[in-house]
DNA sequence: TCCTTTTGTTCGTGATTCACGAACTAATAG
DNA sequence: CTATTAGTTCGTGAATCACGAACAAAAGGA
C-alpha cells in the first residue's frame, strides 16, 4: 500500500481535470462527491447508473481522480473517504466545475 | 477517402467534448478556430506550440474533433476547411466551451 | 492529356493504456 | 488468532495511440 498522492492545486492543470472527468464513471462518482458534504467511502460506488463496476476498476478511477487533483482522499480506518477539490478547483478554473456538472 | 461524419448537435455529449478536449493538441486546435472568423485548413496546425505535430496523427486529431461534434469540416478544393461549432455548443453546454478556454 | 505539387486520409505496427479477476494488505471486531 | 470488510496491487488480454509509409483527390501547368 502506497502512500497516497495529492498534487497541490498549482500543479493541477486542465487537461489534467478534462481527462479525468472525461470517463463517464469518474464523472458520477465526482458528481456526486461534490453534491455531498461529508466524505464518502469508495465503495459506495460500486454501482454507479445501476451498472456495477469491479472493485479494482473503481480503485483504480479513485487513484486517477486522486492524483489529477480532483479529490482528495484519507484512510479512516478500515475505509478510504474521499472529498472533492471544489473549492480549489473553482479557485483555479472559474467557472469550470459548475458547467460541467450542470452539463451532466 | 470516406464521407465526413458529423454527429447532429443531440448526440454530441459531455463526455466526448471532455474526451475530445483533454488532448493538448486537439484543445489548442480547437481554441483557435473558436477564435478565428474564417475556416481554417488544418495544414495550419502542422507545429503547435512550437512543436511539430506529424501530419497523419494531426489529421487523426481533426477527425476526433469532427466526430465528437466539436468542429465542421468541408473540402474545399485540395483543402479541408474547418470551423468550430461554437454556438451549437454553447446553446447545448451552456458557460462549458467558454470556462474551458478561459482556463486554457 | 499527363506530370507535378499540395493537402489530407488510410493502413500497418509497435508502444501505451485500459478493464478486470486473482491475490494481497490493512484495519477492526469478536 | 480468525474472520470480515475495504481497498490496493499485479498480471494479462483487449483496446487505443502515435506515427511513418503509401495512397487519394484536387488543381495548375506544360
Amino acid at each position: 500500500m502506497r502512500v497516497l498522492v495529492h498534487p497541490p492545486i498549482e500543479d493541477v492543470t486542465l487537461q489534467a481535470v478534462l481527462y479525468a472527468l472525461a470517463d463517464p464513471v469518474r464523472l458520477a462518482v465526482f458528481a456526486d462527491l461534490v453534491d455531498s458534504t461529508e466524505p464518502k467511502a469508495c465503495a459506495i460506488y460500486l454501482t454507479v447508473n445501476d451498472t456495477p463496476v469491479p472493485k479494482s476498476t473503481l480503485s483504480q478511477h479513485f487513484r486517477i481522480l486522486r492524483e489529477h487533483g480532483l479529490i482528495r482522499s484519507e484512510r479512516r480506518g478500515v475505509e478510504m473517504l474521499s472529498t472533492a477539490r471544489k473549492d480549489e478547483l473553482d479557485a483555479k478554473f472559474p467557472g469550470l466545475i459548475d458547467s460541467i456538472l450542470a452539463a451532466a
